[in-house]
DNA sequence: GCCACATTGTCAGTATACTGTCAATCAATC
DNA sequence: GATTGATTGACAGTATACTGACAATGTGGC
């Protein structure tokens, strides 16, 4: 049964869908302002974070790690690879995967890039109170950890990678 | 000067521009998936609230109402005149702009999709305790219109249309 | 050893987003 | 009324995002 009250805008600017748009276009553009001295995207920063952190990953368990469509992915690693920040060397044992690594180019952006990105981060929620910061970042992490079956690419953290018997 | 602890996913993880960034992923799959039977995306959507709002209002105009790109606009409101949920007009005293309108069949969807856009916004926030979603949601809207002109394309609401003589 | 099934990376197609540029047009000034 | 400058819509180029499909490969059951 379609309703019948007036339309306005508010129908809009109230709706938490169009609020976490907003922000995140916000975000990209904070943090590409931040970062730009460095040519890493947010995307490409937190790929580059998770193969620092895992290496040898592969790109399925890469989209898994930080809950980016795989499709994507390849798009992403291709820029990250012609960027020469990792290298991609095929897995001995399954000809199908290609493992990732980091190179020195990758491991030095990801070091000096960590005060900008901080900054960035840090001035997205700069306009709240430090109390309402805090708030919102313990409601955000909460909600997106509820709804994380919701999203297309779940978030299937470190423990997903134990089967791999390569971690740490 | 860089820094130098170990790297761990946490700094993706706890980064505020990483969880908007998820969550309006999952915003997205939600409300693609309640609405996929009326063929809109939530931008289209935005678009064709604001153009039944404004009946008459130019490309220009209604980037700076809804806040997005107006390069991206301009094939969002192809999709729309092609699916005929709206028609462009050439202004009479204006021959660079092109007034929108909606159609019959745009008005019609727009009224018939209300419910499941709803459900969908509703959904995003079902895993918080109501208390929460109230509160989230108000610091967002304050954290939203804060960074306001951090955005690329900053809202400028009703208020900029007012020049246009066109309104109401 | 073969066959059904799953996995991996890739690709084509669609839809945001943003940058920068451009021609057409309009407005404002002289 | 011609020039300067701004505005409008359009376009090309890059970068996410997602869908669905595909060949190559791996794995199990038999």
């Amino acid at each position: 049964m379609p309703n019948s009250k007036p339309v306005t805008m508010d129908a809009v600017y109230t709706a938490p869908g169009y609020l976490f748009r907003r922000m995140q276009q916000i975000a990209v553009a904070l943090f590409i302002e931040e970062c730009k001295a460095f040519d890493l995207t947010p995307v490409q920063y937190a790929a580059l974070i998770a193969i620092s952190t895992h290496p040898g990953i592969d790109a399925t368990r890469l989209s898994a790690v930080i809950a980016f469509d795989r499709s994507t992915l390849g798009n992403v690693i291709e820029r990250l690879q012609a960027k020469a920040f990792i290298v991609r060397k095929p897995a001995p044992e399954d000809k199908r995967v290609k493992l990732l690594y980091l190179t020195k180019a990758g491991a030095a952006v990801l070091d000096q890039i960590m005060p900008s990105v901080d900054k960035a981060q840090a001035r997205m929620l700069q306009p709240l109170k430090p109390a309402d910061r805090k708030t919102l970042l313990a409601l955000l992490t909460q909600l997106v950890d509820l709804n994380n079956e919701a999203s297309r690419v779940p978030l299937r953290a470190e423990d997903a990678l134990e089967h791999l018997g390569r971690s740490t």
